[in-house]
DNA sequence: ATAAAAAGACAGACATGGATGTCTTTTTTT
DNA sequence: AAAAAAAGACATCCATGTCTGTCTTTTTAT
């Protein structure tokens, strides 16, 4: 055997580790299969394929799941920003994609149904809404390194942002719901585009606006 | 005594009625309050000052409840947007301010309660999809007829009412969600306002770019 | 017109099922 | 052998649906 690194994790804690996580990844697809309303610790620990006993071993209760899957959720929020703003620092256009494919995954839908349990329930408000705030606050700060050339206007950019996130957020929400039809979400994909580029600050030279803009990699 | 006209209900059956509209605000107000979780018949029973089996004598179950209340609150969401309509034609800010007043009622938030449970929740499913269906084609021509100077261009149109409703909605749940600052609303309901405009058909004189600039469209 | 019958509105009791949390026991790891 | 992980066995609570009973209103039959 080989000598355990300083505090590295025990082997045993890593299972443990390993089987929270398997716990947390099946409250996820619980909650995209079924909904808040139907997330029930037994459902839980049936797609985790655990005995109930053995996940209240790890969550000492149900609440308790749910709050630490807000947490993980939130974690992936922000390494998914992260990722993809290392990957390519964005232009305008490919940040509403970029963007949009996240909305589009089991995450968001499990987030969502999350933060509408929240608004009526004080204690799962106690964790997310600290946590919108920590996102709203690195996002944005984020943003704002990948766009320097927004670092003139903040107000613009924080509008540019909101438009950004309600829209796309509101679409991928009507979408589920049959609000919406499938066809207009490219459309409307465009106009917020378009939306991006007029509200971008006035730039000093050339600002000839190409049909479709190329992404243009900037120095990080 | 009056003599009753011909097919005036009856006391009895008015007061049938007026029981279960009692009901079914009842039922709004719980799932404003506690959430569609905890939207249970004990609950809207008390909330309507009724006992349960009272309750169950007007809807046979609790299902037939939620989903008469979704059937309501379509109803009422029509209402509103005629009525909107009839009183002042409207202009295109207008009609922004008009939906944007609409979503911060009670019954919004007990729509879309609803409308996220109808998504895992193929019984509501079944009654919701068809109405979001009709909802978008009344709600399409009545705009359609408000708007006559947008029917040469019912793509556009459509493209309008898409984005729209995406931003005020997804604006709307962002903010019960804390996802986003409230500080924001009066911006994006303005930039909403000038998108529409940029996105109004050609008109045949004076198109003076104002200072907002204005996204210009792509041919498809 | 009035009495009897039927229907309706409402309340409460009951049985059932499922979800929750706690506790004990077994199994696996180290 | 000790500790942690996992399973299982409760007891409790709460929501649901069904059923019965009471009182009022409406209908009908005389």
């Amino acid at each position: 055997m080989r000598r355990p690194a300083v505090d590295e994790p025990t082997p045993q804690a890593l299972k443990s580790m390993q089987t929270r996580a398997r716990l947390i990844d099946a409250t996820i697809r619980v909650l995209v299969r079924n909904g808040y309303a139907r997330t029930t610790t037994p459902q839980v620990a049936l797609e985790a394929g655990l005995s109930r006993g053995a996940m209240l071993h790890h969550f000492e209760n149900g609440v308790s799941l749910i709050k630490e899957t807000i947490m993980h959720l939130h974690e992936r929020r922000l390494h998914a920003f992260r990722r993809a703003a290392e990957r390519n620092a964005l232009d305008h256009g490919a940040m509403v994609r970029t963007y949009w494919r996240q909305i589009q995954k089991p995450a968001f839908v499990a987030f969502h149904e999350l933060a509408i349990a929240a608004r009526t329930n004080a204690e799962l408000a106690a964790i997310l809404m600290p946590l919108q705030a920590e996102f709203r606050q690195r996002f944005d700060s984020l943003a704002m390194t990948l766009y320097p050339d927004w670092q003139s206007e903040p107000e613009r950019f924080a509008l540019a942002m909101a438009v950004s996130q309600a829209t796309m957020e509101g679409m991928a929400i009507n979408l589920m719901t049959g609000a919406m039809d499938e066809a207009l979400v490219e459309p409307v994909l465009a106009s917020l585009e378009a939306q991006l580029h007029a509200l971008r600050p006035v730039q000093p030279a050339l600002a000839a606006s190409s049909p479709q803009p190329i992404a243009r990699r900037k120095s990080s």
